[in-house]
DNA sequence: ATGCCGTACCGTGTACGA
């Protein structure tokens, strides 16, 4: 099985570069994040057409995610449980289901923004309350196969971005964020595509702006974290960075954001 | 100091992204 995970930045602007990876890439189950629209403008069709059921969590025009699957798509949930607000508003940004036995979580962890700002509390509180939930799911069964996808808002290690000075001082490569990605880490939750993509100068992500993807400027922030009984499926693992190649001349322009995948046994 | 690009929204601008 194929498992992959993509944050799209808008599924209406990139429906055709998802669906046709898809194809290509032989997908069968496919998470993604900023689909930035609501239920009722979600193109399911093009999904169907190729033999895909999805099923999508979005509010407005922020946020969004959605897990696309053809093994199967059951027990679906929108957020996690004790999944906190923000300013009373409960933002669509995690969606579960079971997808060919896996359980799959689609991700889309708040930004931060400013380490002053109270996105960065909220960022920081998210997190905490997902690896207790998690964590909760491995102790009612350890050897549940659980992936926690998505584009996690964090680089980990320096070597995770492409030059540390410029983000000193910026959200996604501070020490409370990297504690809080560890202790996810740490509850049983590996990072499977890592090993047959190692760095340094490895991304998944790369500005718009200032040519970053051709200077391969980028930083590494979207994970596929496995449990122990998804992880020792792992046969393969791989960065698509090709899709975050333009396209040709009057095409919509690429995602951010390359997709990630891992194969399983 | 800068949102340089891209996407969304009743919008000729603002919010958001990492």
């Amino acid at each position: 099985m194929r498992l992959a995970t993509w944050n799209v930045n808008s599924i209406r602007s990139r429906i055709d570069r998802v669906t046709g990876w898809l194809e290509r890439a032989d997908v069968d189950v496919l998470a993604m994040q900023e689909t930035k629209c609501t239920e009722a403008q979600f193109p399911a069709m093009p999904f169907a057409a190729l033999g895909y059921e999805v099923v999508h969590y979005g509010t407005n025009q922020w946020n969004g995610v959605a897990i696309a699957s053809r093994v199967g798509l059951d027990d679906v949930q929108l957020g996690f449980d004790g999944q906190p607000v923000f300013n009373d508003v409960a933002e669509a940004r995690a969606i579960g289901a079971t997808c060919g036995g896996v359980r799959v979580w689609s991700l889309y962890v708040p930004n931060g923004r400013t380490i002053e700002d109270p996105h960065y509390a909220y960022k920081l509180e998210w997190l905490a309350a997902l690896r207790n939930t998690a964590s909760s799911w491995l102790s009612a069964d350890p050897s549940a196969p659980i992936a926690l996808v998505g584009d996690w808002n964090i680089a980990p290690t320096d070597e995770d971005v492409w030059d540390v000075e410029v983000f000193r001082g910026s959200t996604h490569v501070t020490e409370p964020e990297r504690a809080a990605f560890g202790a996810i880490v740490d509850a049983g939750f590996a990072d499977v595509v890592r090993p047959f993509t190692p760095g340094p100068g490895v991304y998944t992500y790369w500005d718009y702006t200032q040519l970053r993807f051709p200077k391969r400027q980028g930083m590494r922030i979207d994970f596929i974290l496995g449990s122990p009984g998804l992880a020792d499926r792992v046969t393969h693992g791989e960065i698509a960075r090709d899709e975050r190649k333009p396209g040709k001349k009057g095409t919509p322009a690429p995602s951010d954001h390359a997709p990630i995948f891992v194969d399983l046994s």
